[in-house]
DNA sequence: GTTTACGGTTAACGGTGTAAACAGAACTGA
DNA sequence: TCAGTTCTGTTTACACCGTTAACCGTAAAC
């Protein structure tokens, strides 16, 4: 079954380690602090750059690319730092990942900007379609999932929902890992959606440096809003333990 | 007294005038959809781009510049807007302001972007002392001190403060009308930055698009994230007068 | 009235994304 | 095995970009 995945043919197997190659060293070139250009993309992989045009069909597509794999590599780490804690225990899981989210943002902004702060228009479906594979979107979307079958906080039934809103939610167009949510409890991802808003908007603030430089240093504002949010996803009991969780990873060097 | 700032030699008078066209011109190239470049700006002017050098040091001094001036003409726009309510009457007109805020954004992503997501280094000190003349944010902040005079909502104590949130609140770095605020008061601004946090991530979550477009044309998101920061600001009691222009404004073709 | 400083020019360098024409190698089918 | 096709890279070229250097007339200053 695995090896369905796997390119048949000798060139599919070569294009998909271009792409791969593509992908390592546009990271590197962004982790030494070079921009994301074609020429130097290809130069290090020692091509010209008309020929990573037989690979992506423009410059926007090629960021798009990189944006996507940094996405899944930097999820890959929140997660693997979540997992030392068990599997029964997403709140915990959330709250480190939260954090390792922020910490990454800050430490590379250039990524996050790439990855989250990049700007795109209503009407540009293919991107839209994109950005709905995520992973960062369905990591989060799924522990949500877990915290709400452990916890059952309220969410709002469907017919209390704007119209537009309960559309959205019956047919997600952003990242979510939502197809095993029953019809009745999509009011979920209402939820996400706006917890989601005020996690993004702090990380967005403090990584595009839109802030007291002492306020991100200190980690309170994060802190602050992370809190605000136990209480709607039903973790006030877990208020203590959770908050030693994350004062010890806002303390990580 | 006002002739003060009047430039007295003819030849200040003209190079304060070359200063208005570059951010007239900028910001036109901008409206029309085309992007910011010296070249352009220089063209649209009748100029050659080298010419720009004597007025600007570099590319990103243009964009701070013409990021200055839009962020202060939209303030501007939002204060009009806002000043269809009385000056006593500060819990509407930041109603208004905020949701103007909003529109603004969704319907100028580019200029937002210029304006509020544009990235600054921590060690960038000099965009940072620029930053904190940003018009918006001083108007933001004079009418929450106007709502908190009237209201008198509740706020941390400086020794319930973190110390970097002590210090930065005594000594702000951030676009802040705060002379006038007695010392003892200071944490307000405390809650200003999670206010002003909270606001900031929906509508650059909205503006880049990175969210439901459904979500986005219905308003529902943001319209949630303010009416959950009136209990905060005291104005419980006036729910549901604000929710009516709250309304009111999202509706606005 | 001479000198100085300002505000512009042109020319040039190295960088960008992108299109077109072309060449060789690798697969495909008879 | 050989011809034909497809895929992957090249070179060349174009139109932009920010930025520097050298140069020059004119307006202000002494």
């Amino acid at each position: 079954m695995a090896h369905l995945r796997a390119p048949a043919t000798r060139r599919e197997r070569q294009r998909e380690a271009t792409y791969d190659e593509i992908v390592t060293v546009s990271a590197r070139l962004l982790a030494e602090g070079g921009d994301l250009s074609l020429r130097a993309v290809a130069a290090g992989m020692g091509m010209t750059a008309p020929a990573l045009y037989r690979y992506v069909a423009n410059y926007q597509q090629l960021v798009d690319l990189v944006a996507f794999e940094l996405d899944k590599a930097a999820t890959a780490d929140w997660a693997e730092a979540a997992s030392r804690f068990p599997e029964d225990d997403p709140a915990a899981r959330l709250t480190v990942a939260c954090a390792r989210f922020r910490q990454w943002a800050l430490a590379k902004p250039r990524e996050f900007a790439l990855v989250f702060a990049n700007p795109i228009a209503a009407a540009d479906t293919e991107r839209r379609e994109l950005l709905t594979l995520a992973t960062s979107g369905h990591y989060f979307t799924d522990l949500m999932w877990q915290i709400w079958e452990l916890y059952q906080f309220p969410y709002p039934a469907l017919d209390e929902l704007d119209p537009a809103i309960r559309q959205a939610v019956l047919d997600p167009l952003i990242p979510a890992k939502s197809d095993h949510i029953p019809t009745e409890d999509r009011g979920l991802l209402w939820i996400y959606m706006r917890a989601w808003s005020a996690l993004y908007g702090v990380v967005t603030l403090e990584s595009t440096g839109h802030c007291d430089p002492r306020v991100i240093e200190s980690g309170q504002l994060f802190r602050a809003t992370i809190l605000d949010w136990l209480e709607p996803l039903g973790l006030q009991h877990e208020r203590a333990r959770l908050t030693t969780i994350l004062d010890e990873e806002l303390a990580r060097p």
